[in-house]
DNA sequence: CGTGTTTGACCCGCGC
DNA sequence: GCGCGGGTCAAACACG
């Protein structure tokens, strides 16, 4: 009877589709048990016939078996309607996103209040800043409606996230950028406002007046470009001034119009750094290796976009880590006994324009602020700077970009920037962060579950570089360490340069589960970020090189 | 021959 | 208006 039992109480999970099918057999299961268990009833009636006693027993067993058949039959014919409930829904769902994309597409009115952009902006990922402008501004676009269509699917990533700008962040401009300023000086980023009005893509030709914000990422790199799994051309080079080493430009050629653009340049200071600056939304599925960097400008435009809150410091704790890193990816495939760290800074020269620096470059020794967690922004938003410059230490490598992948049913591949994330996602980011930070055990499990999917899943990273496997390793070895040890977050483990190019890739060889992908794009972010540390003045300094 | 790179010319925005 | 600097174009070239 316990088994019985058992399927009926399995049967009245309401869980996802896949659990349909288990009830139904833990269903059938339980007629058979109940089938044999009458049999033996029956056979130990045939034996022992004089007992009438017994025989009142086993009339009474028949017609609790008979109860629980009807209770069985009762379930089941419940799962079979939650399970057209559920198909139901989602075609429904489905349908609705549908229709609210070509409602959208028709009335492209800016009618949003600010607000609600900004709310939008901070919750979407990959926006082109030219979209809230047109929101500011009321102009019309087919942009815009895809905009909105983004914002119904709650997320878009593109590999450099072209995002929008909140209407505060391009209404106050900042001039006072020093650090951002001396790059560009130094032509170490890439500045260019005036590229923006100048890509004529046809993307970007809708875009009309584009602002956009780009993402820089800094890195140790011997190799003339980092391996971020994307197709690139060249199509240009200029020696920039104040840098002797020409700058490149990449132009994604994984489909012939796709807008997304590069530039590679060596830090004039350190020619080892390679500073390579993303822009654009890519509107072709990314390779798998590609969500790496992804994900990573991704959570760092999420990150540019939570220094745009700036007037809500707030916003900066618990949820804004769990949702404006989501998906955050900081892999190793740059110099790895390193911290990672952001630059949010507008670009002086293009105050419209802000680039967000990743640098993982920083030395260990600038990472070892005592400064506690969730404490990154606090000197930065008091900074007058419109965009202060924040740096973001992150003890490890995070492979958290295949989240996107494969927590998103691989929208990413099959949308590019379009991809998908509703409000239970986001609802479940806020659950396991606050779980994450409030209950350091469940730190823990989720730590040594994810390490060990990691490791087991670094060897089978056969399109990966050389490095995938052991920088899954190291992830799943440094994402412990990190728990244990919130100080210790740079260590040597990290390093997953080994002088043979710069590959994120190695995410692409981690596990495809959806459970996994969600750990990483939601969960990981906070567990490292709780054992993270900011070293704001590091920046500074960080910036100076 | 197709694809990618090189490189000088050109365009454009910005500052003076 | 002019010059400067950054970004892009496209022909020429290299390579497999």
């Amino acid at each position: 009877m316990d088994s019985i039992g058992g399927s009926a109480t399995v049967s009245r999970q309401i869980c996802h589709e896949d659990c349909f099918s288990g009830q139904e057999a833990n269903v059938k299961v339980g007629e058979e048990q109940l089938q044999d268990h009458g049999e033996k009833l029956t056979s130990s009636k045939s034996e022992d016939s004089s007992n009438n006693k017994e025989e009142g027993v086993i009339e009474s067993v028949k017609a609790e078996m008979g109860q629980v058949r009807e209770e069985n039959e009762r379930l089941k014919k419940m799962v079979q309607q939650m399970e057209k409930d559920y198909q139901s829904l989602k075609f429904h769902f489905f349908d609705l996103l549908g229709q609210e994309t070509c409602k959208k597409s028709e009335d492209s009115t800016p009618s949003s209040d600010e607000t609600e952009e900004s709310e939008l902006v901070s919750l979407c990922l990959g926006r082109t800043p030219s979209e809230s402008k047109k929101y500011e501004k009321g102009s019309n676009s087919s942009r815009s409606s895809r905009e909105n269509e983004d914002l119904e699917a709650g997320l878009t990533l593109g590999l450099d996230s072209k995002f929008q700008m909140s209407t505060e962040l391009e209404s106050n401009p900042s001039p006072e950028n020093s650090l951002d300023a001396k790059e560009d000086e130094a032509g170490e980023t890439w500045p260019p406002s005036k590229i923006l009005k100048r890509n004529i893509d046809d993307e970007d030709a809708k875009q009309g007046d584009v602002k956009r914000a780009r993402v820089c990422v800094r890195a140790r790199c011997e190799t003339p470009t980092i391996n971020d799994g994307c197709q690139w051309r060249k199509y240009g080079q200029k020696i920039a001034k104040g840098n002797p080493c020409p700058r490149a430009y990449y132009r994604c050629t994984v489909i012939p119009k796709c807008p997304v653009r590069k530039q590679v340049q060596r830090c004039a200071e350190d020619m080892s750094i390679l500073i390579t600056t993303y822009e654009g939304i890519h509107n072709h599925p990314l390779p798998v290796s590609a969500t790496a960097m992804a994900s990573t400008t991704s959570a760092a435009a999420s990150m540019l976009l939570s220094g745009s809150s700036a007037s809500q410091p707030t916003l900066i704790g618990s949820h804004a880590s769990a949702t404006q890193l989501n998906g955050l990816s900081f892999n190793n495939l740059y110099d790895s006994s390193t911290t990672k760290q952001f630059y949010i800074a507008n670009n002086p020269s293009s105050p419209l324009c802000p680039t967000i620096t990743l640098d993982l470059t920083a030395s260990p020794s600038t990472a070892s602020s005592a400064t506690p967690p969730f404490n990154w922004f606090s000197s930065s938003f008091t900074s007058p700077s419109r965009f202060p410059s924040t740096s973001l230490n992150f003890p490890s490598p995070a492979v958290w970009s295949n989240g996107y992948q494969n927590s998103y049913g691989s929208s990413l591949s099959n949308l590019g920037p379009y991809m998908e994330k509703n409000h239970q996602q986001q609802a479940l980011t806020e659950t396991l962060t606050k779980a994450i930070i409030s209950d350091p055990s469940f730190r823990t499990v989720i730590a040594a579950a994810i390490s060990s999917m990691v490791a087991g899943n670094g060897s089978a990273s056969a399109s990966s570089s050389q490095g995938n496997q052991r920088a899954a390793e190291n992830f799943g070895q440094n994402l412990r360490l990190g728990e244990a040890n919130n100080e210790a977050v740079s260590t040597s483990s990290l390093n997953l340069q080994n002088g043979k190019g710069c590959a994120p890739s190695y995410i692409s060889g981690l596990s495809s589960s959806s459970q996994i992908g969600l750990l990483q794009s939601h969960v990981l972010p906070s567990c490292v970020l709780n054992s993270a540390s900011l070293a704001a003045n590091n920046n500074n300094k960080d910036q100076k090189n």
